[in-house]
DNA sequence: CTCGATCCCTGGACGC
DNA sequence: TGCGTCCAGGGATCGA
């Protein structure tokens, strides 16, 4: 599952290629998981890519102007989401495609770009001027670069659950369920914790942990935990370095007490009960919310 | 504003 | 071997 390093990666690796080749065509299978698939056969070929950025979990692969609108100038751009197992490669022509291939780019050096997604929960889409502007002020801050006086206030301006905040891509964008958990363990507070609730040390102490544990996937190439690859097709190796993430039952690293895993956010969120000390009233509320689904049976 | 529920989708795990 | 069922989860959306 694709997030912030995962990405990082990717892009690391695609700018490395891909930088400076042109897309000579656009061959589309399943087109349900993309924007206007219509724009985007007759938006890219014959572009240069110039760039590959990493904004977010997405992917930006800027695009030189196309032809006809030298004079507008507009800034343009392809956005991939690689959802939960979207792969984005180039191969060379003459390999076989592998099974869900979405997406094929014909490049001018014999290899072709494949998007591949079993589940096609990513998302791909050509954006440019001011509708790709608009698109990318909607999410938060980069968790790297947002400065503590920024990242206390998407934090602690919010009653929703810290959990929550974290995996929501208009506070911070670029974290998902793995790092979340992650971050949360390391800096020691509960994922049902709210936001606004929380002291100044610990959003602190967050902020920090989550630039630590951010920095140091991003150098181990990610986590590969069901199907990540990056776009040199090698895994990474981050998930050895996991200390709660798919633990349930297991031994916290630092105290020994069983790792639980609990919803909170609608997602499985992994936590040490000691170390991780629940907020008044979570205890309460959790057992309410599941005697309910239980009635509804 | 915040919550939970539901949907999208396929592969893998599991029970029988 | 082959079913059926459940689960994984990022994000959009909707009703409470």
């Amino acid at each position: 599952m694709p997030e912030l390093p995962e990405v990082e990666t990717v892009a690391r690796g695609l700018q490395r290629e891909l930088a400076g080749r042109k897309i000579l065509s656009v061959t589309l299978g399943k087109a349900d998981f993309i924007d206007d698939p219509g724009t985007v056969e007759r938006e890219l070929p014959g572009r240069t890519i110039l760039s590959v950025e990493r904004y977010g979990k997405f992917l930006l692969l800027r695009l030189s102007a196309g032809e006809g609108t030298e004079e507008t100038k507009e800034e343009s751009a392809l956005l991939v989401h690689l959802g939960m197992t979207g792969l984005l490669m180039p191969r060379v022509v003459s390999e076989p495609q592998a099974k869900h291939t979405h997406v094929v780019l014909l490049l001018d050096d014999g290899r072709e770009l494949r998007y591949i997604d079993p589940r096609r929960f990513g998302r791909i889409a050509y954006l440019e001027g001011e509708v790709l502007r608009g698109e990318l002020q909607r999410f938060g801050a980069d968790p790297l670069e947002a400065g503590l006086a920024e990242f206390a206030q998407r934090i602690r301006g919010r009653r929703a659950r810290i959990k929550a905040l974290l995996l929501d891509q208009k506070v911070l964008r670029g974290v998902g369920n793995i790092y979340a958990d992650e971050c949360l363990w390391k800096a020691k507070i509960h994922p049902a914790a709210l936001g606004a609730r929380l002291k100044t040390r610990q959003v602190e102490e967050l902020r920090a942990v989550l630039q630590e544990i951010l920095q140091k996937a991003i150098v181990l190439r990610g986590s590969s935990i069901s199907d990540f690859l990056d776009a040199e097709g090698l895994p990474g190796e981050y998930q050895r370095h996991h200390r709660v993430y798919g633990r349930e039952g297991k031994a916290c690293f630092r105290c020994k007490t069983a790792i639980r895993r609990v919803i909170v956010a609608g997602r499985s969120s992994y936590f040490c009960p000691k170390c991780q000390a629940a907020p008044r009233g979570w205890k309460k509320k959790r057992a309410k919310s599941r005697q309910r689904a239980s009635a509804k049976k």
